[in-house]
DNA sequence: ACTTGTTTTTTGATTAATCTAAATAAATTT
DNA sequence: AAATTTATTTAGATTAATCAAAAAACAAGT
């Protein structure tokens, strides 16, 4: 079965969607993670499920499919290799791959990811602490748990970001956080879900929710 | 300018006429080469003119226009180097590195291609021999003949083959003859433009003129 | 110069992905 | 439960790239 390009992107939208909730993801999110409008999606989403590839129903929302899921699993695997090539070999900075990536994520050989794979010597993880799906789509999650959900006077270690943004990532940069990082929470501020944190031991920096929603922390 | 996918392939291919030729490329003849109708070659191109990328009037031909050139050599560059990725770090075989360089070339990012020529050491030549141009476009063309035109009697290296397709490129590993091979042409046959050579002294083998047009030589 | 044959262009349609605006369904508020 | 707001879908159009078939232009041969 042909799969286009834009297909490929609706997919992986969907996939990372759904794996997040375990629920439907709604054709409004779909449209702003795409950039594009909710008639756009409606339509994608109809052929997408005529394919196969997605489960929907007229305003229930949309899951992937067992098929569905395979295709995203690799176009995510081939997204994540070049980004280990982009950081590692031509030395990008992270917050540079994502555009790149987005790019190289749809070429088609079976051939050049494996042994770009090979190349790479079988990286487990990408430059953003994300487990790396393997050619059957498996892949080991860390155990770790988002920065929000420490508890204030515990400490642990950077093992991922969930946003691959550049605007995120050079945030993060600026404040002292990179993967591997050690990250004490200080103090919780109720008011406004922020935390008080200190990094490797450095004087304590605020940050708000948002940002402490998307680090992942291993104890 | 936006310059879409399509676009860059049909520049790619009237600049290689055009170049080869010196002369305008026929509707027909871009059609074969794209693998496409003459109908469809008629509308892009008009579209091309409008965009000052290549000069055309109708029933005349088309030729590529300074700009239309930039943007091919650019392409081609590309292209180039994703060819010498492939074959000096991905270990493939340069009858295999065609058809993923066709996707390649079409990765925008400047940032990339600085890297990756500067990863792959500033490589002057593609595995099929060919100059790589640089970032300004320019390259240096190995002084070199076709094979049908070495006499009888005299050899030289092997520089460059003019086709990149797997056919061909099989057809040569077949025959012994391969980048930096030596040639020794025996002797020429009137009859059908073959011809009959030694590659790196070796019992002679015999190749037609359709071959011996496709491989370059230096004395 | 005329006819024949080949190219090239035009015309009218098609497919994929998208959009805007209007209609409909679902969710929320009162 | 009715009214209002929000989300989603349908309808009708648009753009890019393509095609097949018909028309027009060009090239040759006598």
């Amino acid at each position: 079965m042909r799969i286009s390009y834009t297909e490929e992107n609706y997919l992986k939208i969907i996939y990372q969607h759904a794996a997040k909730d375990k629920k439907t993801v709604s054709t409004n999110a779909i449209a702003i993670a795409l950039q594009t409008s909710p008639a756009a999606v409606t339509d994608m989403v109809q052929k997408l499920h005529e394919k196969g590839l997605v489960i929907y129903q007229k305003y229930q929302g949309v899951t992937i499919s067992e098929v569905g899921k395979t295709h995203a699993l690799q176009v995510i695997r081939k997204h994540l290799l070049w980004e280990v090539f982009l950081v590692e070999k031509l030395k990008f900075g992270w917050e540079e791959v994502h555009e790149v990536a987005e790019q190289l994520e749809h070429i088609q050989s079976l051939l050049l990811i494996q042994r770009l794979d090979d190349f790479l010597g079988n990286p487990a993880h990408s430059p953003h602490g994300q487990p790396i799906p393997n050619a059957q789509g498996a892949y080991i999650q860390k155990a770790s748990v988002t920065l929000t959900d420490v508890e204030a006077g515990s400490s642990g270690i950077v093992s991922a970001v969930k946003d691959g943004t550049p605007q995120f990532l050079q945030y993060l940069s600026k404040r002292g956080i990179y993967l591997g990082a050690q990250i004490s929470v200080i103090e919780k501020i109720p008011f406004d879900q922020s935390m008080d944190i200190s990094v490797d031991h450095l004087p304590k920096v605020n940050i708000s929710q948002k940002v402490s929603d998307n680090i992942l922390i291993t104890p």
